[in-house]
DNA sequence: GCTTTGATACCACAGTTTGCGGGATTGATG
DNA sequence: CATCAATCCCGCAAACTGTGGTATCAAAGC
C-alpha cells in the first residue's frame, strides 16, 4: 500500500464514532501518517451514509453501538452503496454475537478499544493490503467458531448422515450418496433421535449445531 | 505467559515437519527463545502421535503435507487425546479447503512459510495467551468465509423463509415462526425455486450455499 | 470369552410434507 | 401504471417421515 497512496493520493478514511473524545483522539493519530487523509467524521451511521458521496472513503472506521441505527445495520448499509469500501469495527463490545454479526455484515477487521494506539494505524495498513486486523481475543473466537465439540455422542458414521441431512436432502438421496439402502438411513436416523433424545429431523439438527457436533 | 513459563518450567513444543531443514530452522529459532523448549521434532505425524507421552507438549507445530496420514488427520488426532495442547500448522498452502479443514480439525493457528522468521516465536507466543495467530491472507479468507454475497436474487423475506429451510423445519413450522400461513411460505418458496432454477430444497440449498446467498 | 456398540438391512403403516398446477390481493417502488 | 414483494387460497399425486419391530456381522471394550 506504501506505493499505491501517498501525500498526493492518500488513503481516504471516515470516522463513525458517538464519543466525541475517541473520535478526535483516532483523527489525529490517523492524521499523523502521510498517507492518510480523514475525510469525513460523524457522529451517527445516519450521518456517515448521507455523507459518502462526499467523503468517498477508502475505509470506514465504525463503532457499534451508535444512536440511531447501529453500527452492524450501518456496515450493511455501506457496504450496499459502494462494496469495496473496507469496514474497520472498532468498539469495547466483544460479545460473541456482535462480532459475527458484524462480520457477517461486511467488516474486514475488529478491534477492541482496549488496544494500543498505534495498532490502529497498522490495522488500517493490514486492512486495505488485503488483510483481517482482529484483536487476539476476536481472532480467536472467530477460529473457535470453526471447531466442532469432540465429545459428541454421535458415531462418525450418524455424525455424516446428520451432515448430509443438514443439507436438505431426503433419505433416499442420503442413501445412495452413501452407497448404502435407504433402510439403513432410516436405522441411522433412529439410532441418532434417541442418541439426542429428539423426534424430528429439525430438532436433531437444531440440538447438533448448538452443541457444536456438526 | 511470560510469567506462567520460564526457563525452568519452560513452554513445550513439539515440531511435525518432513523437510529436514526446516524443521531444524525452526527448532534453532525457537530454542532462542528461554521459556521454550522443543521436546520432540518428528518427521510424520504417526512419529509425533507416538511419542506425545514424552514429549507432553503444550504447542504442536505441524506441516500440512506430511508421508503417511496428513496434517489434518494429525490434528484431529493429537486434539483427541488431549484437547489442551494448542496446535499450530505452518505449511505453503493457503487453499481454502485446507484451510478451513484445518480450523476445524482443531487448529489454533495458522501459519503461511513465506513469514519473516520472528514472525514464528510471536505466533506461539499469541497462541498461549489465547490468540489465534493467522497470516494476513489466511485471516482475511476466514473473515470472508462470514460475508455473504449481496447480489443475491433473493428478497430479504425469501433469504429469510430459506435460512430457516436449511435447519430442516417444515413449511408448517417455518410459517408458524414467521407468523405467516403455510400457504405464504410454499408460495415463497416456489419463488426461490424458479428465481434460483432449482426444483427441491437440497438443489435450493446447496446453490444458495455456494453462491453465499445464505 | 462375553457384551456392547456400530453399521448394515428389512417390513409395515399412518400421517405429513412436498412440489407443482392454477389463481388472487395489497402495498411499495420505480 | 407496471412490476415486484408479500400475503393468502385450492387441489392433488407422489414422496417423505417417524415409529414400531427385527436381524446379522464385525469390531471394540471389559
Amino acid at each position: 500500500m506504501e506505493n499505491k497512496y501517498s501525500k498526493l493520493n492518500p488513503l481516504r478514511i471516515v470516522i463513525t464514532e458517538d464519543d466525541a473524545v475517541i473520535r478526535d483522539g483516532f483523527k489525529s493519530l490517523l492524521s499523523q501518517e502521510e498517507s492518510f487523509m480523514v475525510t469525513g467524521t460523524y457522529r451517527t451511521a445516519e450521518e456517515c451514509l448521507a455523507d459518502l458521496d462526499n467523503s468517498r472513503p477508502d475505509v470506514v472506521i465504525m463503532d457499534i453501538e451508535l444512536p440511531g441505527i447501529d453500527g452492524i445495520e450501518g456496515i450493511s448499509r455501506v457496504k450496499k452503496q459502494s462494496d469495496n469500501i473496507q469496514m474497520l469495527v472498532v468498539t469495547v463490545y466483544e460479545n460473541d454475537d456482535l462480532v459475527f454479526k458484524a462480520l457477517c455484515a461486511g467488516a474486514g477487521g475488529y478491534l477492541t478499544k482496549n488496544m494500543p494506539s498505534h495498532r490502529l494505524v497498522d490495522a488500517v495498513k493490514e486492512l486495505v493490503t488485503g488483510g483481517a486486523p482482529m484483536s487476539t481475543n476476536i481472532a480467536r473466537m472467530v477460529v473457535a467458531s470453526f471447531q466442532r465439540n469432540l465429545n459428541s455422542p454421535l458415531s462418525a458414521r450418524e455424525t455424516e448422515v446428520l451432515n448430509l441431512l443438514a443439507t436438505g436432502k431426503s433419505y433416499s438421496v442420503i442413501a445412495s450418496e452413501l452407497y448404502v439402502d435407504k433402510e439403513t438411513v432410516k436405522s441411522h436416523i433412529k439410532n441418532i433421535y434417541s442418541k439426542l433424545e429428539v423426534h424430528s429431523k429439525a430438532e436433531a439438527l437444531d440440538k447438533a449445531k448448538k452443541e457444536k457436533w456438526i
